[in-house]
DNA sequence: TTGAAAGCGCTAACAC
DNA sequence: GTGTTAGCGCTTTCAA
């Protein structure tokens, strides 16, 4: 079908092009008649107009740009289903960059995204440093950014404050029982939650005079955590472990079970993001419920905001957590 | 910053637009000496070009739409990894489009997509039933559909043979043992897989001269099916489960288990699709490993041909599938 | 080798 | 109410 553009169907309706566009923007000050004219136009030749003219015109592309860490949708998915949920409902489009380990150079994608012109951009990235966000914030679109306590101008944040759930958690489990020893694994694709995480016990510790780092650091030359664990869960330190996601926590798990550790009589076991396959396992894992659809859908609401210029009373969103008891861990 | 056009880049070296055009385009015919200036003016101004305004002018947009079913990014996330790749390499980016049940007019979708004048577009959806793919082939871009053996004039699809990968293995089991009783378990979501899956197993049937259906409908009043086989597997005139997604194969295979079956003596379950989950639940999973990340790869890959007019031998590619044997089968 | 100018499809003053 | 016209930022003939 050769494109029909606006100029088709002004002749087709026997009006001008103008009178058209206002009636496909729905501008009130068409006459009844007209309007019909053009819509009876638009219908016959399947009319749909071009947004890429539009955003020409208009200086906008309802596009966003949504960056995510390698495309490990697993514990990404959520986000972006929040994320296209309200995107859908203010007419955005989503343009999806994920950052595969080392292998595609981050000024490439900030590059890209320049390019393309979007209206905004959600980054949900450790590795988005400073250096790449003041690269984006010389372009003046709107930023939000999730899971990391940020704000400026034209940056918005959507974040769970997980430093804190963790000091929760484990300051809990310290107070029970001093003899508790509580170790967050690495999260290797996440170095910013992991060193939440590590703040949120090493509080804890502190608070308790306890002289303890419980850092679980996953030596380089495991690829899988579980291989790790499998090898080494006997003679860790610690009795509790939390994990970021889910297949990390259920790793331990399994490599604990394997090697004759009763959960969680021997070793409890908390993963942070919570995900179907916490209730899954047997046994099912205690989890926090940090509301990844929340932080997406929130995230785009946000920048909705910011893009038509209405008030935000907050740039630094916190969202709350819940902590689900399941079977890992005790009491 | 004020956004930098072409026009500042040209004041600022001294040419006009053309040449900057040309130099940005990477135009042999530009002097030497002329490029380096205007090279020198883009890097001093930080100009990256407006891909909106190239689209309007070039009418192409360097933009793919990509559709995946709601957005259950586990199985689904493969894929797109895959896609993600290949567009990156051929410089295109991907605009995300996802259709939670029900809730989003499908009409829409295909309204918003044509909209947004994208080069192409792939689907990997059930949903998208041949009303919608008439409405896009009306508007002349190239379709890639993944999971669905389907080819025209501009559509192209990569898929895998699952009822052949399900008719073998059943067959294979029904050969080794008469009284084996092979069930599809329903996949609510993927319907076109569900029906490919099912036409496996009554084939095999068919074959043996077995009266026999094969198909486990979960009812529409379970929202689990783990709920549903909890209720139910002990009774299931089933003792081979194959499922296509993870989820699903876990459940029955934590319902099995809970209600006192023992796999893969009483009950064999096997899973399509491939997922890191198989290997991390007790017993591991036997799956197939449906090469998910590779669909996405090679849809994209062909996509990108027809887009650049390149020689297609085959518009109907089919990947193959391996059988991993893992503890949740017998021999 | 470079510049001038038309055009990609649309919006938004500004006239009428 | 509706039409005319000047952009939006870029590519690409066609001339020079």
């Amino acid at each position: 079908m050769k494109r029909v553009t606006i100029y088709d169907v002004a002749k087709e309706a026997g009006v001008s092009l103008a009178t058209v566009s206002r009636v496909i923007n729905g501008l009130e000050i068409v006459r009844e008649e007209t309007r019909l004219k053009v819509e009876a136009a638009i219908d016959k030749l399947g009319y749909k107009p071009n947004a890429i003219a539009q955003g020409l015109a208009l200086s906008k592309s309802t596009n966003i740009a949504l960056v995510v860490p390698e495309a490990s949708f697993g514990y990404t998915g959520q986000i972006i289903n929040g994320l296209i949920d309200v995107a859908k409902i203010y007419k955005y489009n989503i343009i999806l960059h994920t950052m595969s380990e080392g292998i595609v150079e981050i000024k490439d994608i900030v590059d890209e995204i320049i390019k393309s012109r979007v209206d905004g951009v959600i980054i949900y990235n450790d590795k988005l440093l400073e250096k790449e966000m003041a690269e984006f914030s010389k372009y003046d679109f709107p930023i939000v950014i999730i899971g990391n306590r940020i704000s400026d101008d034209n940056i918005a944040s959507v974040f769970v404050d997980i430093e804190n759930a963790v000091y929760e958690l484990a300051l809990g489990k310290l107070q029970e029982n001093e003899n508790c020893r509580v170790g967050v694994i690495q999260d290797r694709v996440n170095d910013f939650t992991t060193r939440e995480m590590i703040r949120g016990v090493q509080k804890a510790y502190k608070e308790m005079g306890i002289e303890e780092d419980g850092y679980i650091e996953i030596p380089a030359e495991y690829r899988r955590s579980y291989d790790y664990f499998n090898d080494s869960i006997k003679d860790l330190p610690y009795n509790f472990l939390i994990a970021n996601r889910d297949s990390q926590a259920i790793a331990a798990l399994n490599a604990a079970k394997e090697n004759g550790l009763s959960i969680p009589e021997d070793v409890e076991i908390v993963c942070l993001i919570d995900s179907k396959y916490n209730n899954m396992v047997r046994p099912r894992l205690s989890s926090f419920a940090i509301p990844s659809y929340d932080l997406g859908a929130v995230a785009m609401r946000v920048l909705t905001k910011m893009l038509h210029d209405e008030e935000i009373d907050d740039r630094e969103i916190e969202l709350s957590y819940l902590f689900t008891k399941r079977s890992s861990t005790k009491s």
